[in-house]
DNA sequence: GACGAAATAGAACGATCGTTCGTATAGTTC
DNA sequence: GAACTATACGAACGATCGTTCTATTTCGTC
């Protein structure tokens, strides 16, 4: 059983790759298994349905997010300090060469967002969580002091997640060499209206 | 050749909406033409490819939007009006019950951004000239005298666009009944930084 | 009302989809 | 090294995909 999650892994990770281009209806068990070298029933083997492997997929997409960009930021100090690093992460993140198509998190919650089932559920609870991440975030620099204490946290999570989805879309559609100056640009703005 | 014209905007009303659920790809031409009491054969004659399909597909929803959106936003007064009355329509469309499954325009971004070929060119194209209009309204608000004289409008339009896609983001995902609130707010605090 | 063209239907095509099954190989445990 | 289990393969399944062909119906024009 030591075998069978080693090759688990490498079929994720190519999984992810293929469905950050595809999504997740697109990504075919028969293209991943010939880009790995194995067989279609060797593949589908590991996990006995094609809705296991897509929510598998999510799985360690937003495993990949929460730590990468998430968990990551929690070295930094509470506060503004924390909130830059989080944003950071994130624009970060979003050029990961591990997803040559795109967030495939934006791909798949664009595709999943009316089709009820455990894929759907699992993504609004990952982006839930990330929602109430940014609010608490912001809570803790208003009690730090960095951030003025009428400050309406939960808009403030909306205004960066507005920020990033705006950088990711500019990003990709419009090939924009500056995306990633004016989502900073309009990042450095809400700061500034944060601030106390 | 009447009766043609006809028959393909059924088509295209229907496969608009099934796209906005399923994606450009996911939509398929035995589901829709069953869907319309056509044969497979008869509706694909009216296309020659699943290609032109979504290609007409595309064509039919920028151009709905720039008339539910764009053009009718001329209506309004140059200056600020306009570009409320912009963003408002931007936020109707968004709920537009011909697209129960959300903006088509954001799934087939998602779905062509990376994938090279005419529907990708076309939709970069009514990318861009949105974001152009959002500059140009902005610079005309300036003119006016309602914005300030140093505003950048390429980052104005940045903006605007990042609020919009937030709102489908946390509406849809979220199913946050605050979105078109939070939406609004962000809309106001991004004309308050423009004004004079 | 006849005639040519446009519109639609029906059957079939090869390809690929997700999935199942039986079998062989590889790995782990004693 | 034997016994057992996990892992992988190959072939095949029915379904559906986009597409092609031929035939039939419906339409607009004289």
């Amino acid at each position: 059983m030591r075998k069978g999650a080693e090759t688990r892994e490498r079929i994720l990770d190519q999984a992810v790759r293929l469905a950050s281009r595809d999504g997740l209806e697109g990504l075919t068990i028969g293209i991943l298994s010939t880009e790995l070298g194995l067989s279609k029933s060797g593949l589908f083997a590991h996990f006995g349905s094609k809705d296991e492997l897509q929510l598998q997929v999510l799985q360690a997409t937003v495993e990949r997010f929460e730590e990468m960009v998430t968990r990551s930021a929690l070295s930094a100090p509470r506060g503004e300090p924390r909130i830059r690093a989080f944003f950071e992460n994130w624009l970060a993140w979003e050029d990961d060469p591990g997803m040559p198509g795109g967030c495939l998190l934006v791909a798949a919650s664009v595709e999943f967002d009316d089709r009820p089932g455990p894929q759907r559920d699992f993504l609004q609870q990952a982006h839930q969580r990330r929602f109430d991440f940014i609010a608490k975030g912001a809570r803790m620099a208003v009690e730090a002091g960095h951030f003025r204490g009428d400050l309406d946290t939960g808009q403030f999570s909306f205004d960066v997640t507005a920020i990033a989805l705006g950088y990711h879309h500019i990003h990709r559609m419009l090939r924009d060499t500056q995306a990633g100056q004016r989502a900073r640009a309009a990042f450095e703005r809400l700061l500034a209206d944060a601030r106390v």
